[in-house]
DNA sequence: CTGGATCCTCAACGATACTG
DNA sequence: CAGTATCGTTGAGGATCCAG
C-alpha cells in the first residue's frame, strides 16, 4: 500500500481509521496543540501572547500549529484592522465545540495531579481554565453578588457570581469582596480534598476582605470528578 | 546522555505547567496512545490483538506505549497464568476514568467526519466504541428485548437491548432479530443526518430479519452531539 | 516591537528483521 | 506470541534572522 508517494500529506499524520477518535487524535495529538487550544479557549490571543503564555514552545512549532488549526477550521485569524494592526487568533465555533472534551481531559488530568513537579508553573490561562471547569455550568442563588480576586503565584484572575451564574476571567478584579491568595494547594481545594476551614487554618490560602465569603467559593467551585466506570459484565 | 543535567527526561516530554490538561496531554498526546486506549476500553486485549486491531502501528511503538501506560497506571499487564500463557492488557480503574474524555473526543471527531478518506478502514474496536458512544447511558423501555447484528465491511458487532439498557460488544450475535449491513454511511445515521426510511430506500443499509426493529435502532443509537458554545459575553 | 521564516541538531517515530 | 534490535526518516527543540 505504501507504494511511495501517491498521497503525501503535508504535516499531519493519519491513522487510517474511519473513526471519530482517530480523527480527533490526528489534530489534538500534535504536540502543543491542546495547550494552544486551551489558551485560545480562555480568550483570543495574539501570536506573542501565545508565546509568553506557553513558555518553551518553539516559535516555528507555534506557527505550524496555528496554520494547521486554521486549515482544520478550529482557529480563525483576524487580520490587522484599523489602528491596532495585530493579528488575533480566536477559536471558531468548531473549535469551541471541543470545549467539553477539553474539560473532560482537564478533569481527568487534574485527578492525577497532586503536587507540582519541579519547575512546573501556573499560567493565567491554566488557572482560568481550571476555575471555569470547576465552576462548570453551575447555577448559584440569584442574590449572590460577589467578586473574588484569586492570586496564584504571580497570576491573577477574578471570579464573578452574578445573576445566578459564575464567570471566570483573567486579570484583576475591580473592587473585589474577597482576595484569595493561594499556592498549588488550591487544586486540592477544588478537588474537594481540602475543606475550607482546613485550608484557612493550615495557611494553604490567605484571605483578605470578607472572609465569610470564602465558604461559598470553596463549596461552589468544585471539580465534578465522577469516576464513570464502564460496566463490563 | 543529558550532560546538562537540569531535569531528567525519561521518555515522556513535559510541558512544564501545573495544569490538568497539560498532564493529560503529556500522556494521551503521544502518537497512537489514544487508539490503544480506545481498543483496550472495548475489551482487554493481548499484544497481538492490538497489533492487528491497529494496522500500521510499529511494534516497537506499541511496546513503548504499553510500558508508558503501565508506568502511568492506566494499563495493567496480566501475566501468563495457568494453561493460557498469554499476556493480557487491560485498563485499570484510572484508565477507565478516561472514558468520558474519550467519548467527548469521539463525538467531536465524528462531528467533522463525513466520508472516509482514501484507505481509511473500520475496525472492530472503532465501530464498537462508536456504537457505545451513540448508545450513551440511554435507558430504553423494559420490554425491548432485541438482538441486533451489525456488519460494517468485514467487521461484526452486536447490540443488545435488555432490561432497559443497551450493550454493544464485538463479535457475532446469537440469534439476531435483525441483521444490519451498512457501509460508512452508518455514521450519518448515527449523527442523525440520515433517517431510517431514507437509509433503507437509498440502500445505505441492508436489512435481514425483522425490519420493523430498525426504527428503534436508528432512533436510539444517536450521537448526542451538542455544540455547547461558551457564552463569552 | 510583532509575526513569523530559516537552519541545524537530535530525540521520537516508522519499517523491517530478528529472537526467547 | 510477545516482544528487541537495528536503522532510516521525520518532526520537535533551540537559536538566530528577517520583513513590516
Amino acid at each position: 500500500m505504501q507504494s511511495s508517494g501517491i498521497v503525501k500529506y503535508m504535516t499531519n499524520q493519519h491513522y487510517g481509521q474511519f473513526c471519530g477518535l482517530a480523527r480527533a487524535a490526528e489534530i489534538i495529538g500534535q504536540r502543543w496543540t491542546l495547550l494552544i487550544l486551551r489558551d485560545l479557549s480562555v480568550w483570543p490571543r495574539r501570536y506573542s501572547d501565545l508565546t509568553t503564555g506557553l513558555p518553551g514552545i518553539p516559535t516555528n512549532t507555534l506557527a505550524s500549529r496555528l496554520k494547521e488549526l486554521e486549515d482544520e477550521g478550529l482557529v480563525a485569524r483576524t487580520l490587522p484592522s484599523g489602528a491596532d494592526r495585530s493579528v488575533v487568533y480566536a477559536l471558531t465555533p468548531r473549535g469551541e465545540e471541543l470545549g467539553p472534551a477539553l474539560d473532560a481531559l482537564s478533569r481527568w488530568g487534574a485527578g492525577g495531579m497532586r503536587m507540582p513537579r519541579e519547575g512546573e508553573i501556573v499560567t493565567t490561562a491554566s488557572i482560568t481554565a481550571a476555575l471555569r471547569v470547576a465552576a462548570g455550568e453551575r447555577i448559584v442563588p440569584q442574590d449572590w453578588n460577589t467578586t473574588y480576586s484569586v492570586h496564584v503565584g504571580d497570576v491573577e484572575v477574578h471570579v464573578l457570581m452574578r445573576d445566578g451564574t459564575i464567570t471566570v476571567d483573567p486579570g484583576a478584579a475591580e473592587n473585589a469582596d474577597l482576595i484569595i491568595t493561594a499556592g498549588p494547594q488550591i487544586r486540592d481545594l477544588l478537588a474537594g480534598e481540602l475543606d475550607a476551614q482546613t485550608a484557612i487554618t493550615t495557611g494553604a490560602v490567605h484571605l483578605e476582605g470578607d472572609e465569610s465569603l470564602f465558604g461559598r467559593f470553596a463549596d461552589t467551585l468544585r471539580v465534578p470528578y465522577s469516576p464513570h466506570v464502564h460496566a463490563t459484565s
